[in-house]
DNA sequence: CCATAGTAGTTTCAGTTGAAACCATTTGCA
DNA sequence: TGCAAATGGTTTCAACTGAAACTACTATGG
């Protein structure tokens, strides 16, 4: 039975991609930093500047608003919690001293070697959800998704 | 040259997916937004409330909750923000009084019929990144990870 | 050298957010 | 009935956020 058109424009929500990846990328999230937050007391931010710098010790932290999508000034107040906590080591650059050179510290390797696996192991857990085939396509999609996302965006 | 076995865990931000997922959604919902944002004046939360609406007309706030993955108070604060604009219209359920049904007003519907276009055509721009099969694969490999993830989280 | 411009990083301030408390109403059920 | 529990929605309050202004330092061009 054909009913009357409608006269509006149809959009569903719950099909529009970018709004799909945005709940899952959430809820996904949501699911990692359940494994520190309370156990450690890190925020998002926080947890990412640990993961930078355990595995690229010794960058600033202009170089850690490059590697982490986050701007200046979650970076700064990041660093300085987790200084606050012991977490970094700060060695103000000899050459230019502007700028100043950070590290995990022992204590913030304990924590960062903590954390490492059960955000891998939930990686894996999510991953299994996808056929081996699946998960390589969609690393090629992502990859592809990120290089027009930048061509795209260019934001202003 | 083999070098000293590093002593800590190994994690590569940039190749972890549920950053990844969360950098690519959040440049994607920024594009989007911008869309609307400033033509519009309208905030994330408002839209995605109008988007349902306009598809859903004469839903309660509590379904708009179920419907937009965001919370009640963002709900209830992007209805009132809406309803100053008169972009919507509330009618008290008769049968229930705490309840009332929203649905979009004429205005509503005038900005909600030029937005709508806009947001397909950035999605189908996203899209067009990809080869048809992997437009495929994306979609399937949405649906098994949304049911993974609602199977994993639970999200107390 | 000095002055101007640029860069690294921090602070301020004005929103925005979400958890918890709240109010109004309805639903069970003794 | 009538009263405790549940539900729809709003308000409050404290924490979080980002743009713009700021401090400190370095680079550059005259």
């Amino acid at each position: 039975m054909p009913h009357t058109a409608n006269p509006h424009a149809e959009l569903r929500l719950e099909r529009f991609l970018p709004y799909r990846l945005s709940v899952l990328s959430n809820r996904i999230s949501q699911d990692i930093s359940a494994l520190y937050s309370a156990r450690f007391n890190l925020s998002v931010t926080e947890w990412r500047v640990m993961a930078v710098l355990g595995h690229e010790p010794g960058v600033s932290a202009n170089r850690l608003v490059e590697r982490t999508a986050m701007d200046k000034v979650a970076v700064s107040r990041a660093v300085s919690a987790l200084l606050d906590k012991k977490f970094l080591l700060r060695r103000v650059d000899a050459g230019d001293r502007r700028r100043s050179s950070l590290k995990l510290s022992a204590k913030g390797y304990a924590v960062f070697d903590q954390v490492v696996p059960l955000a891998l192991a939930l990686e894996r857990r999510i991953l299994s959800a996808l056929e081996p085939a699946e998960q390589t396509q969609l690393l090629a999609i992502l990859d592809k998704l990120e290089a027009a996302e930048l061509a795209l965006g260019v934001s202003e």
